[in-house]
DNA sequence: AACTGACCAAAATACAATTATGGTCATTCG
DNA sequence: CGAATGACCATAATTGTATTTTGGTCAGTT
């Protein structure tokens, strides 16, 4: 068994553990445990714990623009791309086992490296989104404005309507939710005259 | 000295303990204290420490109220006016001892009465948003959307580009911050052709 | 040389004792 | 006589302490 399937393993192992109990709640032992390993192994390939959720953070965050790339299609514009986009992260976001539970942790105990965890996937998601920007500015589609700004409000534009919204209402439709998106992106609430 | 007069003492106490030690360390005792009253006494005007408080933050919204009146001018139109009420709104939330008590208070020790305050703030100032633009759907200055949606994106939106981004990011100056609530809010990022 | 788990200091938790607080009401005061 | 009061009480919050758990190490095993 080679040094790589080990160090899958302690991976795997600690995936599982912090998708289902948290991060607080997942102890190194429990890790061990899980990858079949002794508890000094999971040291030999991560310095510490926090170390270890960093890189299963970045995995997931890579997933994630794997998943984003599949749904830039050419033939569609930039507006059209950037809400399927937006779907399919805020979508992968939301069904995400650990994400899930990190959300919990966050509003019933507030672990501090739970909300960091969550806030480097948001920053993850903005730097994506910034790369989009970036592009339909210099082919001219949008207006030429800080496309830090312009994807950080993208974000939350996002999130308000899918999520912020229904804390005290009903929730909107998916229909609902892409004619807000557009028409505060993309053609704002001016009546066209 | 009256009835009434025993009442504006009690109020007043309490408006100032909240605002300088927040909802959990103000005690009933304490205002009794500083309203020069007995305990009892603030019983015979309010049944309990909540409704207490309750009644101070109802305050707190009708003056955000009667100041957002005042920045509506009727030779300016619904954006410009939109973004003066906002401003003017927002700058009270931000400036009032109470209201940074409140946050710090969510922050620090996440008081679910300190946080429910807040959340009432936030929605007296959704709904006056409400009424500004249902008139403007009236008016046929805006796009016949849901205005609750509308006015709580405003919110949002304002928040996100006057709060949210500086938790991150170099805060943005006042007129940067207008201008991209316009972009956003009245013609879109879309680039005019 | 890779791996392990007993071991340790430090952190978290559980529990008990103590104190502080919201709310009441018999008594006082104007 | 009715409005005002503060001692009083049940319960919630806090403090202090004993106990347990946990991240991380490293001498020894495989």
């Amino acid at each position: 068994m080679s040094a790589v399937d080990r160090r899958k393993q302690v991976l795997d192992a600690a995936s599982k553990s912090f998708a289902l109990f948290g991060y607080k709640a997942t102890t190194m032992e429990q890790v061990a445990k899980i990858a079949n390993v002794g508890k000094g192994t999971i040291y030999t390939f991560f310095t510490n714990k926090d170390e270890l959720f960093d890189e299963i953070l970045l995995s997931a965050i890579m997933e994630m623009k794997r998943l984003a790339e599949q749904e830039l299609r050419s033939d569609r514009d930039f507006f059209d791309n950037l809400y399927r986009v937006l779907d399919a992260l805020l979508e992968f976001r939301s069904e995400h086992e650990l994400f899930i539970k990190l959300s919990q942790e966050v509003r019933d105990i507030g672990t501090p490296k739970a909300h960091e965890g969550l806030t480097k996937v948001e920053n993850g998601i903005v730097g994506y989104l910034q790369g989009i920007v970036e592009q339909a500015k210099s082919t001219g589609e949008i207006k030429p404005l800080d496309a830090q700004v312009v994807s950080f409000v993208m974000l939350k534009l996002y999130v308000a309507l899918t999520t912020d919204f229904n804390q005290l209402h009903k929730p909107l439709s998916k229909e609902q939710i892409k004619e807000y998106m557009m028409v505060f992106l993309a053609d704002g609430l001016k009546a066209s005259s």
